[in-house]
DNA sequence: CGTAAATGTTTTTTT
DNA sequence: AACATTTACG
C-alpha cells in the first residue's frame, strides 16, 4: 500500500501514512523539532514510530534524505530500519545514515582519522584482537597474567574509554594498586595501538568524539549536516555516546530519542540508565510521549512483565497494558537437570508442532550462551531443525580469523597483531623464538613489521632455517601485497591467499572433520567477499576495496545472520532476544545463581537481571513457559539449583494451575529469596565454620580460613603455614 | 621447532 | 566438560 506510493509527499499520502498510528504515536511522530524522548514499552510501536518520523520529516520537507542520521545498537535492527523506511517512502534510502553507533563512527574516522595520526586504513581490532594486545603489554611489563588476566584489565580499559578517560585521565584518578597496574597498562596498550595504527571497538567512538572536540570546523560540519539525528535504544547509550550526540546534534538540537528504561540490560557495557532517565533535565524543553498500549501480547504476559518490574526501584514508571485479551496463562515447571529440562522444552516444542504451529514462531531464551548445548543435543536427536543466534560468532572463528588476518595485514602492514597471527599459521617454521625477534628487531629499530621480516637477514640471533622460512613467508606476502595493491577483487584476493599461504593446505592434510568444516567456513568468507564484489559498484565512497571490505566484516556480528521464515526452532540468549518477538517463548535456567546470573547478585546489579527477565517475558506474544532445574552441571561439576526469585514475582493467578499453584506445586515453585544456588557434592554437609580450629591427619592443626560451596573449606595449616582446600566430608579432619 | 601431555581457565550478557 | 595455554621432551 504505502510502499506502492513513489512520492509521499502530497498531503493526503502524509494522511495516510499518519492515520496507521494511534494519537501517542502521531504526536511523536509529527513533533516538529527540537529534543524529543520517546518512552516506549516494549511492543509499543517505537520501530513504527521511528520509522514514520522520518518518513514524514522527508515528507514535509523538513529534512531531507542525506540530512538524517538515524543510529541503532546492532546492525539487524539498522537493516530493519532501512527496509520499513524505504517501503514507506517507497524510494531508496541510500543517502541516509541509517546505522550503528560503531559503524557511522568508523565512517567518520575513515574520513577524519589522518587529523589524529592515523590513516585511512587503520585496523579495527575486536574484544579478543584487544585482549590479545593487553597480555602482550602485560607481559611487557613483566606482570603475572594470572594474578592481572587479561580480561580484567581489558574490561577496565574499556570502561575507561567509555566514560572517555584517556590513559592520563584514567592515571589521575587511581585509587588502588589494582587501578595502578591498570594504568600502566593502558598507557602502553594506547601507544601499541596508535603505533599499530589499530583501533579497538571503544575508540570508534572515542576517536570520533575526541576529532569533534579538538577541531571545531569538523563538528560544524557534522552537526550541520545531520539536520535530524534519530535513537534507538536510548536506554542502552554510554557515556561516549551520549557526549557523541551532544556534539552531533548542534543548536537546534532536532533530538529524537526513543527507548525504555525498564529495558536498560547494557549496564556491563558502560550503558547509562540515567541518560534516558534524565534527559528532561538536559533538555529542559524536551517534548515527552510515552506509548503504553502494547500490540504483541496477551494481558497476561504483560501483567506478568509488570509485575515482575515492578520490584525496581527508579523507574520513570510506565505499565503495559492491551486489548487482545487476557489469553493463555504463563507455565512454568520445575525439572531434575538440565537434560531434563532439555526433554521437557523439546517434548513441548514437538508437541506444538503436531498442532499446526510453524517452528518459526517457537523460541527458546537463556542467560548464557553455554546453555543452548544440552539443548541443541536434544533438538538434533529428535531431529528438530533450529538456529542459535550469538555464539561463536562466524567472524570469531579461528580459521576465518586468520584469514582476515591476512588481509588485514595486506591492507596495513604495521598490524602487529594479525602479523603474528598469520606468520605460523599454517606451520612454516617461524616459531615463538624467532617471531619475538622479528618483533623486538622491528621495535628497537623503528621500523615495522612487514620491512623487519623482508629483511629477515638482518635481524639479529636468527637461525639460518628461520630466515629462510621468514624470506619465503614474506615473498609469497610480496606478491599477494602487489595484487592487493592493483585493487584486485577482494574474493580473487582472499582465495589466493588462502591458495598461496598453503593455508587449504594444511586445513587438508589433518584429514579431520573439523577441518573440513573450516575449509567450508573458508569458502563462505570467500563468497561474502565475492558478494561484497558484486555490490562495490553501488558503493560511493572512496576507499579501496580490501579496506573497505575489512571495514564493513569488523563490524558484523553473527547476530544478523538470522532468518525469520525457514521453519527453524530460534535459539539464543535473552540480551540478543531484544527487539524480537516470538508467539511461542521458552525462558530457560530459571534459577538463582542462573538467572540472575551469580555475578550479578555479587555485583549488585540485580534490578539489570530483572530488566532483563522484563524483556524476556516481553517477547512473548501468545504462550510463555519458564523452567528451572534442581540440578545443573556447571564447569563439569554439579550444582543445586533453587527457583529464580523472579519466579516468585509473577502473581500466582498467571500461572497455570490458578491462584493456588504455588501451593500445589509444593516449595520449588517459590524461591526463597536471597538464597544461593550452591554446589552440591557426594559429600556430607560440614558443620565446620570460619575461625574453627580443625586437626588434620597429616597436616596437622589448622584453622578455617574459608568455607565454600558443595563442602569444601579452607585451612591454613600451622605446621607449614599453607592454606589448602579441603573437602570437608572427606578429609580426614577433626573439629578441635 | 614441533608435538603431546599437563595444567589452567572458563560461563554472563555484545558492538 | 571443553578449550586454551604452558611445559616437557624428542
Amino acid at each position: 500500500m504505502l510502499g506502492s506510493v513513489p512520492h509521499p509527499a502530497a498531503s493526503d499520502q502524509l494522511d495516510e501514512l499518519l492515520q496507521a498510528l494511534n494519537p501517542p504515536q502521531r504526536e511523536a511522530v509529527t513533533w516538529p523539532g527540537g529534543p524529543l524522548l520517546v518512552l516506549a514499552g516494549a511492543g509499543s510501536g517505537k520501530t513504527r514510530v521511528l520509522t514514520h518520523r522520518i518518513a514524514w520529516l522527508i515528507g514535509t520537507e523538513r529534512a531531507r534524505p542525506g540530512e538524517i542520521l538515524s543510529i541503532t545498537f546492532t546492525n539487524r535492527a539498522a537493516q530493519e530500519m532501512r527496509e520499513r523506511v524505504e517501503l514507506l517512502l517507497g524510494r531508496d534510502t541510500r543517502s541516509m545514515w541509517l546505522m550503528t553507533f560503531h559503524s557511522a563512527c568508523a565512517r567518520i574516522l575513515r574520513a577524519e582519522a589522518p587529523r589524529l595520526g592515523y590513516t585511512r586504513t587503520f585496523t579495527i581490532y575486536d574484544q579478543a584482537d584487544s585482549r590479545r594486545l593487553v597480555k602482550r603489554c602485560l607481559d611487557e611489563l613483566g606482570l603475572d597474567t594470572k594474578r592481572y588476566t587479561p580480561a580484567a584489565i581489558q574490561h577496565q580499559i574499556s570502561a575507561a574509554k567509555n566514560w572517555l578517560r584517556s590513559a592520563e585521565d584514567y592515571r589521575q584518578l587511581v585509587g588502588d594498586h589494582f587501578e595502578t597496574i591498570v594504568a600502566d597498562v593502558y598507557q602502553l596498550y594506547e601507544r601499541d595501538l596508535h603505533r599499530m595504527n589499530a583501533m579497538d571497538f571503544d575508540d570508534l567512538l572515542l576517536r570520533v568524539v575526541n576529532v569533534l572536540e579538538l577541531f571545531p570546523e569538523v563538528k560544524a560540519r557534522y552537526a550541520t549536516a545531520f539536520r535530524h539525528i534519530l535513537v534507538d535504544e536510548y536506554q542502552d547509550t554510554n557515556h561516549a555516546q551520549y557526549r557523541l550526540l551532544q556534539l552531533l546534534s548542534g543548536d537546534e538540537d532536532n533530538l529524537s530519542v526513543v527507548g525504555d528504561d525498564d529495558q536498560s540490560i547494557y549496564g556491563f557495557r558502560q550503558a547509562d540508565i540515567r541518560n534516558i532517565l534524565d534527559f528532561q533535565d538536559d533538555f529542559p524543553a524536551a517534548k515527552i510521549v510515552r506509548l503504553e498500549q502494547n500490540y504483541r501480547s496477551t494481558q497476561t504476559i504483560l501483567s506478568a512483565a509488570n509485575a515482575v518490574v515492578s520490584h525496581n526501584r527508579g523507574r520513570m514508571g510506565k505499565s503495559l497494558w492491551t486489548d487482545v485479551g487476557e489469553g493463555d496463562p504463563i507455565v512454568i515447571r520445575e525439572l531434575d537437570d538440565e537434560h531434563a529440562e532439555a526433554r521437557y522444552v523439546v517434548g513441548e516444542i514437538e508437541r506444538i508442532v503436531d498442532e499446526g504451529v510453524s517452528r518459526a514462531e517457537i523460541a527458546v531464551f537463556y542467560r548464557m550462551n553455554s546453555q543452548s548445548r544440552v539443548l541443541e543435543d536434544t533438538l538434533v536427536r529428535r531431529e528438530i531443525a533450529y538456529q542459535v543466534i550469538g555464539g561463536t560468532k562466524f567472524y570469531e572463528r579461528s580459521e576465518i580469523k586468520d584469514a582476515i588476518a591476512y588481509l588485514s595485514v595486506l591492507a596495513n602492514e604495521q598490524d602487529v597483531i594479525s602479523f603474528q597471527r598469520i606468520a605460523n599459521a599454517p606451520r612454516r617454521g617461524i616459531g615463538q623464538t624467532s617471531l619475538s625477534r622479528v618483533l623486538s628487531h622491528a621495535e628497537t629499530v623503528g621500523i615495522t613489521v612487514w620491512e623487519a621480516a623482508a629483511g629477515a637477514a638482518l635481524v639479529p640471533g636468527l637461525g639460518t632455517a628461520a630466515v629462510r622460512a621468514l624470506d619465503r613467508f614474506m615473498a609469497t606476502m610480496s606478491s599477494l601485497r602487489d595484487r592487493a595493491v592493483q585493487d584486485v577483487p577482494v574474493g580473487d584476493l582472499l582465495e589466493a591467499v588462502l591458495h598461496e599461504s598453503g593455508y587449504f593446505e594444511w586445513l587438508e592434510a589433518e584429514r579431520t572433520i573439523e577441518a573440513q568444516g573450516r575449509t567450508e567456513n573458508l569458502h563462505e568468507l570467500i563468497e561474502v567477499a565475492r558478494e561484497f564484489d558484486a555490490a562495490a559498484a553501488s558503493r560511493d565512497d572512496a576507499m579501496r576495496p580490501l579496506e573497505a571490505f575489512l571495514a564493513q566484516i569488523a563490524l558484523v556480528a553473527d547476530a544478523d545472520s538470522r532468518r525469520d521464515d525457514e521453519g527453524l526452532i530460534t535459539l539464543m540468549t535473552l540480551h540478543n532476544a531484544k527487539g524480537l518477538e516470538y508467539p511461542i517463548v521458552f525462558i530457560i535456567g530459571c534459577e538463582e545463581g542462573v538467572f540472575p546470573h551469580s555475578r550479578s547478585i555479587d555485583e549488585g546489579s540485580l534490578e539489570e537481571e530483572r530488566r532483563l527477565c522484563y524483556v524476556g517475558i516481553t517477547r512473548a506474544m501468545r504462550n510463555l513457559t519458564m523452567t528451572y532445574a534442581r540440578r545443573r552441571a556447571v564447569f563439569g561439576a554439579h550444582a543445586m539449583g533453587l527457583a529464580s526469585r523472579f519466579l516468585s514475582e509473577i502473581p500466582p493467578d498467571l500461572v497455570e494451575g490458578g491462584s493456588n499453584a504455588a501451593a500445589a506445586a509444593g516449595p520449588q515453585i517459590r524461591a526463597r529469596p536471597h538464597s544461593w544456588a550452591q554446589t552440591q557434592t557426594e559429600a556430607p554437609p560440614s558443620d565446620l565454620r570460619m575461625g574453627d580450629d580443625v586437626v588434620h591427619a597429616a597436616f596437622g592443626e589448622g584453622v578455617v580460613t574459608g568455607v565454600e560451596p558443595g563442602g569444601i573449606v579452607v585451612v591454613r595449616f600451622a605446621g607449614d603455614g599453607s592454606e589448602r582446600k579441603l573437602m570437608a566430608g572427606y578429609a580426614p579432619i577433626t573439629k578441635r
